[in-house]
DNA sequence: CTTCGGATTGACCGCAAGGTTAGTGGCGGT
DNA sequence: ACCGCCACTAACCTTGCGGTCAATCCGAAG
């Protein structure tokens, strides 16, 4: 009779689990800091603390090894952004995906700069990751296109551009701060200045910027 | 006597100078669009057609090849932006310095593509290459901050925010049209209509939107 | 206690990579 | 004509990789 729960110590049933999570969780810490091809599967061994071997048991090769790891990193990257925000205006919706946006970079600056580097180095698109991303922002945009489009139709936008090229720029913008805060982590425009500027365009808000009084050219 | 010019097919001077032109030419082509450690010197010796123990001759090793490659693919991006602008006034400046980094953009997608997966690669910054290219970029940045301080000085610019702040969000913003067009290459806003929307930010030109009609929400 | 099967390992293999070396061809100088 | 040197090559060496395999360990069921 199986009286075993889960997760248990040293358990049968959990053991295998496990060994696999500590495996994944190493090869995720390596494969982000040096890359797939710099990582080798002997290192991942070590710093799980299993054998070489183990990992060929649980994963059929390397690739398998990492695609699984892209999964586990890719897992907290789809948050239902509508879900989220039910009984807002356009403008409190944009707003806080704006927000949401930013503080989803904040947070996960390592593991984009991980996904990014991948992105690029696989040239053709063929793989998957390149389009699981690409649909996750295509949803995105086209939410922000349908918002966009509302709050223009309410007057209450102050940008009047077609809403399809105001949310591209808009999401253009976003990536743009999350490459500032990617490459050149201090001496570029912060992420939450970054954002009130996008507000700003957006609704025409004149929001207080005290920063930087040298530069407000007291001449005159 | 030195008879010799310099390039004449097979002439003693000029061998080693046209292989090793070749060497690097297959090598930036292969480092670009593979990346460094998919690329190995037997393809780039085949590719160069030379045979691989020429490339350990001109070059210590796959390493040294290597940052002669990013030498030469940064050449294109020093140049000098201040210099070619000499007698217009701010507006014309920063429409022409959004419009050659539009432009640099749409001509480099390549190596530049390489050049970021290079700099998220090494993590730390202890390359040269990223603070060479964050130099190129700070000198970018701070023109650009001195051109909207100027040009708001003057009255002729319709945004308000700090000049540093300003220049922040407008590289910000060309930045994610780079982006854009790295990933995702089309479905996303164009160079053209993302510089168009930039002018317009500000200078508050009023700019003719012709495309995308279905968008228009022909409702009411 | 024995048995059974999943979990785990050390030792091993083939191979391709970066790098080396001994040697060759050919051109310029004398 | 000969020599010396630069440019260049074929073949080789070494290392470290991804991947395999037979052998073991170990908890659970009978």
């Amino acid at each position: 009779m199986v009286t075993e729960g889960v997760s248990r110590p040293g358990s049968g049933e959990s053991r295998a689990q496990d060994s696999r999570d500590e495996i994944l969780r190493a090869a995720t810490d390596l494969f982000a800091t040096r890359g797939f091809h710099e990582t080798s599967m002997a290192e991942v061994a070590r710093s799980a603390g299993v054998s070489k071997a183990l990992i060929f048991w649980h994963f059929k090769n390397k690739e398998e090894l990492f695609v699984a790891v892209l999964g586990k990193l890719l897992e907290p990257y789809v948050i239902d952004f509508a879900e989220e925000s039910g009984a807002l205006d356009e403008k409190s919706q944009l707003l806080k995906l704006i927000e949401s946006y930013l503080q989803f970079v904040r947070e996960n600056a390592n593991s984009i700069r991980f996904l990014v580097a991948q992105i690029l180095r696989d040239e053709a698109g063929h793989d998957s990751l390149s389009s699981q991303v690409l649909s996750l922002f295509e949803g995105y945009r086209s939410l922000v296109t349908e918002l966009i489009a509302r709050a223009q139709a309410k007057g209450i936008c102050a940008c009047n551009v077609p809403p399809p090229e105001a949310a591209g720029f808009l999401l253009a913008a976003l990536n743009g701060l999350l490459i500032g805060r990617l490459f050149l982590g201090s001496g570029t425009t912060d992420l939450d200045t970054g954002g009130k500027m996008l507000q700003q365009w957006l609704f025409g808000d004149k929001l207080g910027f005290a920063q930087t009084p040298q530069f407000m050219n007291p001449d005159k």
